[in-house]
DNA sequence: ATTAGCTATTGACACACTGACAACAACTTG
DNA sequence: CAAGTTGTTGTCAGTGTGTCAATAGCTAAT
């Protein structure tokens, strides 16, 4: 009889580990609401005990945060390549670049911006408000409103406000089908050109 | 001694016990996370058994949609005060009777759209729907933009998508305080009138 | 007033899930 | 090859949920 003997199981890099893990979790968490995810299930996707989960991230509810926290990161545009036109024109190519993130991520995105109801979590809530800020903050720089620097609060807030359009037409757009892209393209473009060049100043003088 | 016997417990028509143990869930789903609220939590602060809750809602979960189509049903505008102006006005006047609607709800209103989250739930995602689908029709009819009947589906798709600018920035005026009633007031009425009277055109053309 | 019937309400039981921890085994290093 | 390191496992106690038979508040008939 052969001494060679497979090993039960692997041993991996923490970071390796953490990472399959936490890959099943979001496909676990996208899938189902979060109650009806038993770490059980999660640990058997994984082919792992269900402890090395309370190990790796504390509890269920932190590696939730996690997987929140991952699929919530949004990629910073390159500003190199936005044009040095008017302010139509380069709101037209953010918008662009925005829905080619969108469109990009697709399915895991609209499984993120799902509205998940009642129970605020704070901890959750925070994760979300950065990214928000994080995202507004990002398309200020891009379309490059350099000039309005002092009222850099209120207008961050605006641009906030206009990221709640944004997902919702993209929830049109990617799941319900019921806009096509060049209709999102179109409302994104002109809302936002509209809010920058006529609202805001409105809003400064008010 | 007495033979009076104050009793342990009153019984309740059917309808008062489920309406007194739903305004206890309300509350306290509005402070914390579902998976922080047990149903304990919710008998003991409505003095009733546990058992009653699942009595009458059968599960946590079914307790929990209630709560959310409870608190996210919006009543409908009182269509004969509408003015009978030009767009603009229409659209102003629709704005603030919504800004008004936003105000009474105040911090229950946001407990409910406020974290978006993962880990969806199909049920309370078709409830947010049917509101959402609710309130962009009425929103529609009390502008009254009757002559663009045969292109509904498209208008009330944008529309739906406006709807997720009314929440953000109701958001950033109600539970941050970033933004002034005012300021909203004005950002939303001048980006609907936008949207309505020059954007939803231009879609149409495409 | 008393009793009988109806059902709202309770209390306890069984089961599922989570987090903690000590023992074990895969891998590394000298 | 031996000894240490630590990733991984399996189990245990505590907590929360759903079910169900028994109980007790209420009402109407006698």
């Amino acid at each position: 009889m052969s001494t060679e003997t497979e090993p039960r199981w692997r041993r991996l890099e923490p970071d390796q580990r953490r990472e399959q893990i936490l890959d099943c979790a979001i496909r676990l968490f996208g899938e189902r609401p979060y109650a009806e995810v038993s770490t059980t299930d999660i640990a058997r996707e994984a082919g792992v005990a269900r402890g090395l989960i309370n190990h790796y991230f504390g509890s269920k509810r932190g590696l939730y945060l996690e997987v929140v926290r991952r699929m919530v990161t949004v990629p910073v545009a390159d500003r190199s390549a936005v044009p040095d036109g008017p302010l139509a024109e380069r709101v037209e190519f953010s918008v662009d670049w925005l829905l080619d993130v969108i469109s990009a991520r697709g399915k895991t995105w609209v499984a993120v911006l799902g509205t998940e109801g009642v129970g605020n979590d704070p901890e959750v809530e925070r994760i979300l408000a950065e990214a928000d800020e994080m995202a507004a903050e990002n398309l200020v720089r891009t379309v490059g409103m350099r000039d309005v620097e002092p009222a850099g609060a209120e207008l961050r807030a605006i641009v906030r406000a206009f990221g709640g359009m944004v997902k919702a037409a993209g929830r049109e757009w990617i799941t319900h089908g019921t806009l096509t892209r060049e209709q999102v393209q179109l409302v994104l473009t002109e809302q936002l050109t509209t809010l920058l060049g006529e609202t805001f100043p409105h809003v400064q003088r008010l």
